[in-house]
DNA sequence: GTTCTAGAAC
DNA sequence: GTTCTAGAAC
C-alpha cells in the first residue's frame, strides 16, 4: 500500500541521480565552510564548494560569479555547496532558480548562537574572508538583524536547521552519507520554534536572569513548589487538588522558604531535566522496596551536584507503586522537591502531554541497545525513530548490567523536534527475572551493587550533558553571568566520554593507514619495473569502453604470473606462455589456476583471435594437471573454464574439480562463479574465439545472486552449508550439457574402475 | 579474492 | 540464541 505510492518516486529518483544544490546560511563564524570541508572529506558523492570568499582565484568574488560557477558544476552533474551568508532572502533567490526537476535544491541553516559566532570569527586568523578581529563582532552582530530564515515556499525542496553542533554533526552525517544516487527526504528538518528569534536552548538558560522582566507566560508551569508529584495529560490539569498524596511532605517542605520563589519555580521548569523510569523494577522483577531505596539515595547524592538540574522519576500510573514508595522516601529524607520529584505520565510525551520539558530522558534498555521488547525501551525507540538507532548504534553497540550509554539525538528524531529531547540515556540495570539474559538468581547483594552503578552512571551521564551545554553557553554568553553553580567534578571531559564508551571500537581505517602506504609503494616499485605499468590503473577492454582499475588485493595472480621465479613454493608449473599454481583458496579438492604470462592480458574480455593459440596452450596444459590427478584419484571430475569478469588480474584457467568439498567455498558468489553461465568452459572459449574472435561474456551480476543448485542433480538448497551437506551426497550424473563436448574430465574407464 | 560484522532469518 | 548472508573494508 505504502509501496504502491513510494516506488514510482523512488525508482524515478534513483535512476537520475539528481544533483543537489545545498544553499548554506549562516553568519560569519557559523561554520558553513567546515561544514563542507567535513562532507567533501568523506563524502563519496561529487561534491563542489562555490565560496564567494575565494571563487576569484583564492580571493573574494561576486555573487554573479558564485552563480555561474554552481551552474557549470551542476550541468556536470556535480552538486554544490553555496558557501556565502544568504542571509537574506533576496540573496539566495539566484541559487534557487538553479534548481529544477534536474536538481534538487536544499537550505542547510547553521543558525548557530551568535556569541559563539563571534568568538570564532574573532579567534580565526586565517579566514578566507579576512573577517577577523573585533570587526567580527560588529559585522556579525548587523548580518544577523536582517536574517531571514528560510521557508520551503522560497522554493527549497528540503531545509534542515541547525541550532547547535550536534544538530551540525548530524546533518554533516546525513550529507556525508549521500552516495552518488541518492535522494533526502524533502521537509523542513530540526526547526524547533519556527518564526522565534531566540533560541529554545539559550531560553532555558536565560530565564533564569530573565525573571525579573520576563512577562511572558509560563504555560509550561505545572508544579506547585511544595508538590512532590506531578501528574501529565491534559485532564489531569495541574493544581493543587492533585498534590493530596503527598501530604507528608507538605509539612515539611512548608517550613522551607517557598515564598517568593515563583521566579525560581519558572527557572526550574526550563532547567535541564532528566526523566528516568524506575529501572529494573518492571520487565526485571526487582524487588520495589530495594530499588525505591536505591532511588532515593543515588538521587541524594546526584541532586545537589547537579546545579539548578532537576531529576524526575516517572511512571504511567497513579497507581504505581514505586512512585509512591520513592516520595515517601525522598520526604523522609528531606530531598528539595524542585529538584527531585516524581511524574505521571509517558516518558515520551512528556512535553506534549504533560507539559514537562526534559530536554534527558533516561531508556531502561536491553543488553543489545536494540528496539522493542516492550515497555520504556519499545516505547523509546518508536518515539525516537530511526534517527535513535542510528544514533545510538553510533555510540555503542551493546551495555553491560549497571552502565549507560549517552546519546545525542539528532534533530531529526520526532523526540527532538516535538518533545524536545537532546539525549537519551541507556541504561541496563540488574535482572532478577528468569526469562531475561543476565539473570541474577535473586542474589540481591550482586542486585544491589548493579542498581546502585546504574543510577551512578545514569545521573553521571546526565551531570555531564549538563556541564557540557553549560560550557557551552558559558563560552558563547560569558557576559550574561551565569547562575549556574559549578559542579566539583570536572575531570570528565563531556558525554561523549563517558566511561560506557569504551564499547566504540576504533577505527579500521585508522589502524590499516600505515599498512596501505607500505603496500602502495610496494606495488609502485614493481609497476615502475614493468613496460605495462599503466595497466595496473586503468585498464581498457577490448571493445574499448569499459573501465576497471585493479585493486591492491587483484594483482597477486599478475604478479606471480610476471615474476613466477620470486614465488617459487606456489608455482607448480613454469613456461614461457603460463605459470601453473594452486589457488590460494581451493574451492574444491584440487582447484588450479592456469595462468598466461602475456602481458596486458587482464581477463577473459581481452581475448582476440591471436590468443587462440595461448588458449590452447593453457586448456593443454590444464588437461594435463587433470589427468595427473585423475590417476591419482579416478573419481575426481574436472571442469576446465574461465570466469566471465575475473576477481582477480591476469587471465587465468580455472581447473576444478566437481566436489566442491572445501572449507573454502563459503557463500553464494563462490558456488555461483563456477556454476552458473558465468563459468565459461575452456571448450567452448576455443571454439568462440576460434570462429569470432572473442569469448561470449556472461558477467550479469545477477547470475551471482541466482539460487543454490546442485551441480548434478539441478536440487535447489536455501543455503550454502545445505547445499554442501547435499553435494557430499548426491551421485547423480551431471547434466547432459555438461557431458557434451568434452566439458567435463573424468578418468578414462572411470564407470569400469566402480566397484 | 578474503575478512569482518551487522542484521536478517531461523 | 544461533546460523547464515550480504556488504564494506582491505
Amino acid at each position: 500500500m505504502d509501496m504502491d505510492v513510494d516506488e514510482p518516486t523512488k525508482g524515478q529518483e534513483e535512476k537520475q541521480g539528481k544533483p543537489i544544490i545545498v544553499v548554506l546560511m549562516g553568519a560569519p563564524g557559523s561554520g558553513k565552510s567546515t561544514f563542507c570541508e567535513q562532507v567533501m572529506g568523506s563524502s563519496v558523492r561529487p561534491w563542489v564548494r562555490v565560496c564567494q570568499d575565494t571563487i576569484k582565484n583564492g580571493k573574494a568574488g561576486t555573487k554573479a560569479q558564485c552563480i555561474e560557477s554552481a551552474r557549470s558544476a551542476l550541468r556536470e552533474g556535480k552538486s554544490v555547496f553555496i558557501d556565502r551568508c544568504n542571509l537574506e532572502k533576496e540573496q539566495r533567490d539566484e541559487f534557487v532558480k538553479l534548481g529544477g526537476p534536474q536538481v534538487d535544491v536544499h537550505a542547510v541553516v547553521l543558525d548557530l548562537p551568535a556569541k559563539l559566532c563571534i568568538s570564532r570569527s574573532v579567534k580565526r586568523t586565517g579566514h578566507e574572508g579576512n573577517l577577523q578581529g573585533g570587526k567580527a563582532a560588529a559585522v556579525v552582530n548587523r548580518m544577523l538583524q536582517k536574517k531571514e530564515l528560510p521557508n520551503l515556499s522560497e522554493g527549497f525542496g528540503r531545509i534542515t536547521f541547525c541550532q547547535n553542533e550536534s544538530d551540525v554533526e548530524s546533518a554533516i552525517r546525513t550529507y556525508s552519507g549521500l552516495g552518488p544516487l541518492d535522494t533526502l527526504p524533502h521537509g523542513t528538518f530540526g526547526q524547533k520554534s519556527p518564526g522565534a528569534k531566540v533560541q529554545l536552548g539559550i531560553m532555558k538558560f536565560l530565564k533564569k536572569t530573565d525573571v525579573p522582566t520576563n512577562t511572558e507566560s509560563t504555560s509550561n508551569k505545572v508544579q506547585d513548589s511544595n508538590a512532590s508529584q506531578i501528574t501529565g495529560g491534559k485532564d489531569t490539569v495541574k493544581g493543587t487538588g492533585l498534590f493530596t498524596e503527598s501530604g507528608s511532605m507538605e509539612s515539611k517542605k512548608g517550613e522551607q522558604p517557598v515564598v517568593g520563589s515563583a521566579g525560581t519555580d519558572v527557572s526550574l521548569d526550563n532547567a535541564p531535566t532528566l526523566a528516568f523510569p524506575s529501572i529494573s523494577t518492571a520487565d526485571f522483577q526487582f524487588d520495589l522496596e530495594k530499588a525505591s531505596d536505591i532511588i532515593v539515595e543515588k538521587v541524594a547524592e546526584f541532586v545537589n551536584k547537579l546545579g539548578n538540574a532537576r531529576l524526575v522519576l516517572v511512571d504511567l500510573t497513579h497507581k504505581s507503586k514505586i512512585l509512591s514508595l520513592v516520595r515517601a522516601k525522598a520526604s523522609q529524607k528531606n530531598i528539595d522537591s524542585k529538584r527531585f520529584f516524581t511524574f505521571v505520565g509517558d516518558i515520551t510525551k512528556l512535553h506534549s502531554e504533560g507539559g514537562l520539558c526534559c530536554n534527558v530522558i533516561a531508556n531502561a534498555a536491553n543488553w543489545r541497545l536494540k528496539p522493542g521488547g516492550g515497555g520504556v525501551n519499545a516505547a523509546i525507540f518508536n518515539a525516537g525513530g530511526p534517527a535513535l538507532e542510528v544514533a545510538t548504534k553510533e555510540q555503542a553497540k551493546s551495555l553491560y548490567p549497571g552502565n549507560a550509554v549517552v546519546v545525542p539525538l539528532p534533530s531529526t528524531s520526532p523526540l527532538f523536534c516535538r518533545e524536545g529531547v537532546t539525549h537519551v540515556i541507556h541504561v541496563l540495570g540488574p535482572n532478577m527475572n528468569p526469562q531475561r539474559p543476565n539473570y541474577l538468581d535473586n542474589d540481591y547483594s550482586k542486585g544491589c551493587k548493579i542498581l546502585h552503578d546504574t543510577y551512578t552512571s545514569l545521573f553521571e551521564g546526565f551531570a555531564s550533558i549538563v556541564r557540557t551545554q553549560k560550557k557551552v553557553f558559558k563560552g558563547s554568553f560569558g557576559n550574561l553571568r551565569l547562575k549556574l553553580p559549578e559542579s566539583k567534578d570536572h575531570s570528565e571531559s563531556g558525554p561523549t566520554n563517558h566511561s560506557t564508551n569504551t564499547y566504540q571500537k576504533i577505527k579500521r581505517e585508522d589502524l590499516h593507514e600505515s599498512e596501505r602506504n607500505k603496500r602502495s609503494k610496494g606495488d609502485q616499485a614493481e609497476a615502475e619495473n614493468d613496460s605495462d605499468s599503466n595497466a595496473s590503473k586503468s585498464n581498457l577492454h577490448s571493445d574499448g569502453s569499459k573501465n576497471k582499475s585493479w585493486g591492491t588485493w587483484a594483482q597477486a595472480v599478475y604478479n606471480i604470473a610476471m615474476h613466477p621465479e620470486k614465488q617459487r613454493d606456489v608455482v607448480l608449473e613454469i613456461s614461457d606462455d603460463v605459470v601453473v599454481l594452486n589457488d590460494l583458496y581451493p574451492k574444491a579438492q584440487k582447484h588450479l589456476l592456469v595462468v598466461a604470462r602475456h602481458p596486458g592480458l587482464d581477463r577473459l574480455a581481452d581475448v582476440c583471435k591471436e590468443h587462440i593459440q595461448l588458449l590452447r596452450t593453457m586448456h593443454a596444459v590444464g588437461l594435463k594437471w587433470a589427468e595427473k590427478f585423475l590417476h591419482d584419484d579416478s573419481t575426481l571430475v574436472f571442469r576446465l573454464g574461465y570466469h566471465s569478469e575475473p576477481s582477480m588480474r591476469q587471465l587465468h584457467l580455472h581447473v576444478i574439480s566437481q566436489d566442491f568439498n572445501s572449507a573454502h567455498l563459503k557463500n553464494k558468489k563462490h558456488w555461483n562463479s563456477f556454476n552458473t553461465a558465468f563459468f565459461r568452459d575452456s571448450v567452448d572459449v576455443l571454439e568462440e574465439v576460434s570462429s569470432d574472435g572473442k569469448a561470449i561474456l556472461n558477467d550479469d551480476e545477477s547470475l551471482m545472486s541466482m539460487e543454490l543448485r546442485c551441480n548434478r542433480c539441478r536440487s535447489a538448497h536455501p543455503t550454502i552449508p545445505k547445499l554442501k551437506l547435499h553435494i557430499g551426497r548426491c551421485r547423480a550424473s551431471f547434466p547432459s550439457t555438461l557431458l557434451e563436448n568434452g566439458r567435463l574430465v573424468t578418468a578414462p574407464s572411470n564407470s569400469s574402475n566402480d566397484p
